[in-house]
DNA sequence: AATTCGGGGTC
DNA sequence: GACCCAGAATT
């Protein structure tokens, strides 16, 4: 099984230069890359951008920076305004945290966003690769970033395998940390580049490897890509608490507040939930839940977001 | 190591 | 319809 001990530093230099001289023209212009944005901006990008395409982001991104341009504004806002300003991205409780991030900031950090990873890191919401992905793109510091991108590539580049394990893996961590150029402004851009070679050629369905600069150096390619051992089980929707979650949410955020006798028939009105029909276990367990979360508040007898 | 947690575009 | 997406927190 190849690892990255094996290349040489001719192997990792010619594949540190195809990748870099690749995304020297194809990398998409993105308002968190520009330089001008703020750490700030890399951060909320980041959040909004973990489990969520680029394409939905892009919007929500721009309303919520010109709305709350540094921490301290997002840590004034109510939180009905942030689940408001949410929408529909998914995953709302990365809204909670992010405000909850942005009070920290100001309480230990002068309001500023921090660029030691370790700080970083205890953030509410910043896990791993978030904190480097933070102090990699918004710092200059080259830590190593390693996303879902990130590992295909690198899997199949080096390891000649279809997919990733399901988990990341020590080994997978060494490799990357192994393959970062020694160069601080290279190691920087390469974190972003590889990245940008998984969104858009490297993909996990489809891969185009036709345009791929690593055409001739990919150990999957010259493997005859062979296919994945273990076919990734996709989740389940339909039925699921997080779709009826969802749905309770969808309804409060368009109405603004709906009465508890009523919630059955406000989700269903927002047609979210197909021709699935929760029970009443379900229902009792996903508002009970969505209030536990801090993502629902009960006041006179009708649900809200929280002040 | 396995689960939970949204939502929608795409194949 | 299944699949995938710049993951984190919890168990």
């Amino acid at each position: 099984m190849p690892e990255v001990a094996e290349l040489t530093p001719a192997a990792q230099d010619r594949l540190h230069t195809a990748v870099l001289d690749w995304f020297d023209v194809h990398a998409r212009d993105l308002p968190w890359r520009s330089a001008d944005c703020s750490p700030w901006g890399v951060m909320v990008s980041e959040i909004m951008l973990q489990q969520t395409p680029v394409v939905r982001v892009l919007p929500r991104w721009r309303d919520w920076m010109q709305r709350w341009p540094c921490p301290a504004d997002l840590a004034e806002a109510s939180t009905a305004e942030v689940l408001t300003a949410w929408d529909r991205l998914g995953y709302p409780r990365r809204a909670l945290r992010l405000q909850q991030a942005a009070a920290a900031m100001v309480d230990r950090h002068g309001g500023k966003v921090p660029a030691d990873p370790a700080a970083l890191r205890a953030l509410p919401g910043v896990g791993e690769y978030t904190a480097a992905a933070v102090a990699s793109f918004a710092f200059g510091i080259p830590e190593t970033v390693v996303d879902t991108n990130v590992r295909r590539v690198l899997t199949r580049a080096v390891r000649g395998q279809g997919l990733p394990p399901k988990t990341l893996t020590r080994a997978e961590m060494r490799d990357a940390h192994a393959l970062m150029p020694a160069d601080r402004t290279r190691a920087n851009r390469w974190n972003a580049a590889v990245m940008e070679l998984g969104a858009l050629v490297c993909t996990a369905r489809s891969p185009r490897c036709d345009d791929c600069p690593l055409l001739e150096q990919c150990a999957w390619v010259s493997a005859g890509r062979p296919e994945p051992e273990h076919t990734p089980r996709g989740q389940d929707w339909a039925g699921t608490d997080r779709q009826l979650r969802g749905a309770v949410m969808a309804a409060v955020r368009e109405a603004g507040r709906v009465e508890v006798g009523a919630v059955r028939q406000a989700v269903a009105g927002t047609r979210r939930l197909g021709t699935h029909v929760p029970d009443e276990a379900q229902w009792t367990r996903c508002l009970a839940g969505l209030l536990d979360d801090g993502l629902l508040l009960e006041r006179d007898g009708a649900y809200s977001f929280p002040d």
